[in-house]
RNA sequence: GGGCGGUUGGCGCAGAUGGUUAGCGCGCAACGUUGACAUCGUUGAGGUCACAGGUUCGAAUCCUGUACCGCCCACCA
């Protein structure tokens, strides 16, 4: 003992076993036809990403899972890689070269490549280091990237597969804009968040009747104008009509009648649409099909134009007056209601809160854009993703988050996937620059809204390479676009393109049937629909298969107050410094005790005290175990050595153990962590620790001891293992009969033979005897050298067999010195009394009772018992229950009420002596 | 506007398909150097399970409604 410390020490055994695991190269899966697979592929984190409390739960979650399956017998493959993150990655390493005093536009786009992936090479991996400090088991030789030369192949082959399809197109059509990061995003990179803004009154002048009032003098007279709320005045100079709801009485003779722009001047039309909301505002709305993607559809059904007023970078475009051209927008609609207002033309301004898009890379306010970009027909791939899950192919853990999925994909729209940045994968698709001349998409900022693209005609070539010639018109002027794909066109094919597909050799395509489809995908709520239901699109398409079996949700880690951690707020908790702290198993454990199943977990540094607490109490049981152990002994079979096994606390441990193994079993194959965990902590320290050692150092050299010491430390160290891989493979390393790695060991199997419902309640007597003793000690405070009695019920001839023969039990762990047991002794003067089914026990004290005290005591016991009985036999003098309640619970409940009178009448018989 | 979660002792949480004397961890109180562990042990105090109805022999658990707290979705001009 003394060459093992007293305190376990996480930081050398953990980078100790994870270079040993890998060294034997234990993470590495190939394909056996002769063991099931069991895969799971990761949420490729970020190559901007660092380890966050996420991404512990997240890869905690995952390691388990692979780990127990492992030792289930199944041929495990975590399939591990990272995420190019176009946008989040570009914006790091802008913001780099910016420090330099470059643009990315100064260094040009192959330089700015250049950069980024010397940025890659360098920081891109740093998220790998930190998931090995979690002990996550990957399979790293397998490692893939998003961007690598095959994967990247992939991609453009399910680009240019779709476009055949046509269901990849081109469109002018409006789309999310983030003039900070200048590019396009899609609808759910546009996140909505609460803005109180204000709502404008502006009036708009009626069409002047006569010509002796110039449209641009128009002022305010009552009866010559109309008045228009909108939030967004700066787009005014971009309306091309205003509209009401047909049905609205209040403008039905306007309708078909012109109205003058102000600022701009210009004669636009009031129309009837019924999407116009009467009651919101004054009923009129300006429709302006550039900049807002209600006014687009508007205006697609009135076959108007649109006017773009804004440049990519959010100031106002050439299209506006010149006073406000190169304004920012929000400066322009400063200048604009200054110029209203000086004509009069602001009626008045009211405050408004609503919900307004924010880029969810760089939170700046995204601006409705009409632009030409490419887009994913989603509601032409929906349709197979949906049935899936409706018809219980794909399950969701929890339930819950099914009926969110097949909302979603019941509003399916088009995806804009075009980005207009540099890093990422480059759209295959070329321009015929002397066919796009003909092509004419906008016409002096005027833009015809037909949606789609007529690839031919626009003379846009899809394909793999350059086509060199447009086939067409056959010109040579040919030009690749200029934009990349979104980062999520890439990840949806995760599961399929991290095994190579398409171009698959042999091997590959014999490990891509072998795995796929994957079992599990373990993710956060947050992702389900930039991700998760792509991924089941694709799948479905590219693979005619699901992509996985099983979605397991987690819940979003949050600090304290419940806020979800991110660095800006500063609530973070480092999980690395939690590893360092506390070490890392105690980091999974305390994690992993936290999340029932779904719920968001709340954490705070102490939360990870009990997972430290539980760590050191598995070393330090092993310790004295281990410092005991005859390794001659140990090695027998556990069922051979069965009939050796004889007594109580030993079948009681078995029959303990088992259970716990068969709930932690179903637990983890239910997903539900936290009960796995809980199970196996309340067994391993509160049974295994706090009763069986207790009583095993008393008999510790004998043969059976010895062996169940053994049999049950090391089953339960493998037991633990998934959760707490480190300290499980340092402790068992340290056994006599250990194999190569706990990693690879199998998984305990689950001997039902040994579990024994009777010997768990005899030892149930025995513990709630021992804990009664205890009890009146502390109350009374008194020395072990005092004797105690147990006086067993008349008749009870089994009660007190049963005590008799485990008298060593209570003398060794109540600590008594004199025992007497037996079926006719009487209560001693000095003495204090309890009582448990079919005994009494009395503790003589020292000195002369408290009478008054120990009368008080049991007239308390007594009281709490009476309303317990009170429940009890109103159930049993109720008909109803005797007729209808099953009989399992009539008979308890009989069995109960008997109990409790019998522990009720004793009291009194005892209270009666004082 | 729609949807979803939560509300259980001072704090943080469990309580899958209704029957437990309502549990656990932390904290608190008292005691404790008994052959691993003070990151420990023993004992204890502390809850009408948010509220109001209902279903049922029986509800923390199922249904309806209310109130707070939180999240997600939505083309609130």
């Amino acid at each position: 003992m003394n060459d093992i410390p007293s305190k376990y020490n996480p930081k050398e055994t953990e980078e100790k076993w994870y270079q040993f695991w890998e060294e034997n190269n234990l993470f590495h899966a190939q394909v056996n036809p002769q063991k099931k697979p069991y895969c799971i592929v990761i949420p490729p984190p970020n190559i901007t990403g660092i380890l966050h409390m996420g991404h512990a739960l997240n890869n905690t979650i995952q390691d388990i899972l692979v780990r127990f399956y492992r030792m289930q017998g199944a041929n495990a493959l975590w399939m591990p890689g990272t995420d190019h993150a176009g946008i989040a990655t570009q914006n790091v390493v802008e913001k780099e070269i910016y420090q330099e005093g470059l643009s990315r536009q100064d260094l040009g786009r192959e330089k700015f490549l250049e950069r980024v992936w010397q940025w890659k090479e360098k920081y891109g991996s740093t998220i790998i280091t930190q998931l090995k400090k979690l002990g996550c088991c990957c399979d790293w030789v397998r490692t893939r990237f998003t961007m690598d030369e095959q994967y990247s192949t992939s991609v453009s082959e399910v680009f240019i597969q779709l476009a055949q399809q046509d269901l990849i197109y081109k469109a002018n059509y409006i789309i999310n804009w983030c003039p900070r990061c200048q590019t396009a995003l899609s609808d759910e990179e546009s996140q909505h968040k609460e803005v109180s803004g204000k709502l404008y009154y502006i009036k708009y002048p009626l069409k002047p009747v006569s010509q002796a009032e110039p449209a641009d003098q128009l002022t305010s007279r009552p009866a010559d104008y109309i008045i228009v709320a909108t939030t967004r005045p700066e787009t005014m100079l971009g309306d091309q009509a205003l509209a009401v709801n047909p049905r609205d009485k209040r403008y039905k003779k306007l309708i078909g009648q012109s109205v003058i722009l102000p600022l701009v001047n210009e004669e636009i039309p009031l129309i009837a649409d019924s999407a116009v909301d009467p009651k919101f505002g004054t009923g009129i709305v300006k429709v302006t099909p550039a900049h807002d993607p209600n006014d687009f559809e508007i205006a697609q059904r009135h076959k108007l134009t649109a006017k773009v007023v804004m440049n990519p970078d959010g100031t106002m475009s050439q299209n506006v007056p010149l006073d406000y051209r190169e304004l920012d927008r929000f400066e322009a609609r400063e200048a604009i209601l200054e110029d209203l207002q000086e004509r009069g033309l602001l009626e008045k301004v009211e405050q408004h809160l609503h919900s307004v898009g924010h880029c969810y890379r760089c939170h700046t306010m995204v601006e409705p854009y009409l632009s030409e970009q490419w887009f994913v027909d989603l509601p032409k791939l929906g349709k197979q993703a949906t049935d899936v899950v409706t018809k219980g192919k794909i399950r969701f853990y929890p339930q819950r988050w099914r009926k969110v999925y097949l909302n979603w994909m019941k509003n399916l729209r088009g995806w804009c996937i075009s980005r207009q940045i540099w890093w990422g994968h480059r759209i295959p698709a070329w321009y015929c620059i002397d066919c796009k001349k003909t092509y004419d998409f906008f016409r002096q900022g005027k833009v015809l809204l037909s949606e789609k693209i007529n690839l031919l005609e626009a003379g846009i070539i899809v394909a793999e390479q350059n086509p060199n010639f447009c086939p067409k018109c056959g010109g040579t002027n040919i030009r690749q676009d200029e934009d990349v794909l979104d980062t999520w066109f890439s990840s949806w094919l995760w599961p399929f393109a991290t095994f190579g597909w398409p171009v698959l050799d042999k091997e590959e395509k014999q490990e891509l049937n072998y795995f796929y489809p994957t079992d599990v995908l373990v993710t956060a709520q947050e992702i389900i629909f930039f991700w998760v239901a792509r991924m089941i699109m694709a799948g479905m398409y590219f693979m005619k298969e699901i992509p996985f079996r099983d979605v397991y949700i987690h819940g979003t880690v949050r600090d304290i107050t419940g806020t979800k951690m991110s660095k800006s707020l500063g609530n973070i908790i480092d999980p690395l410094e939690i590893i360092t702290q506390y070490g890392c198993d105690a980091l999974r454990f305390s994690i992993i005790s936290l999340v029932a199943t779904g719920q968001d977990v709340f954490l705070s540094r102490e939360r990870f005290e009990s997972g430290r607490n539980f760590a050191n109490k598995i070393w330090n049981a092993s310790r004295f175990i281990l410092s005991n152990l005859d390794k001659q002994k140990v090695g027998v079979d556990l069922c051979l050595f069965a009939n050796s096994i004889t007594e109580l606390k030993d079948k009681w441990i078995l029959s303990r153990f088992y259970q716990t193994l068969d709930s932690v079993t179903k637990a983890l194959k239910n997903y539900r962590f936290n009960d796995a965990a809980k199970t196996a902590y309340e067994f391993f320290w509160h049974e295994f620790c706090d009763w069986y050692i207790e009583l095993a150092k008393k008999t510790i050299s004998s043969d059976p001891t010895q062996v169940i010491l053994y049999k049950m430390l090391e089953k339960s160290l493998r037991m633990l293992h998934p959760v707490m891989p480190f300290i499980t493979e340092e402790l068992w390393q340290n056994l006599p009969h250990a194999g190569k790695s706990i990693m690879v060991s199998n998984w305990p199997h689950l001997q039902k033979q040994f579990i024994d419902k009777k010997i768990d309640r005899q030892m149930e007597l025995i513990i709630s005897c021992i804990t009664a003793i205890r009890n009146i000690r502390s109350v009374w405070e008194i020395s072990p050298a005092a004797k105690v009695k147990v006086k067993i019920s008349t008749g009870k001839a089994a009660v007190e067999k049963l005590l008799k023969s485990h008298s060593a039990y209570l003398q060794d762990l109540a600590k008594i010195e004199d025992l007497e047991i037996g079926q006719n002794l009487k209560r001693p003067k000095s003495s204090a009394v309890a009582v448990i089914p079919n005994a009494e026990i009395f503790v003589c004290l020292a000195g002369a009772i408290d009478v008054e005290k120990e009368a008080a005591r049991l007239k308390q016991k007594i009281k709490d018992l009476e309303n317990i009985l009170r429940n009890s036999a109103k159930k049993l003098n109720n008909k109803q229950f005797l007729t209808r309640a099953p009989e399992a619970v009539i008979r308890q409940t009989k069995e109960k009420n008997a109990q409790l009178k019998e522990s009720i009448r004793k009291l009194k018989d005892n209270l009666k002596g004082f």
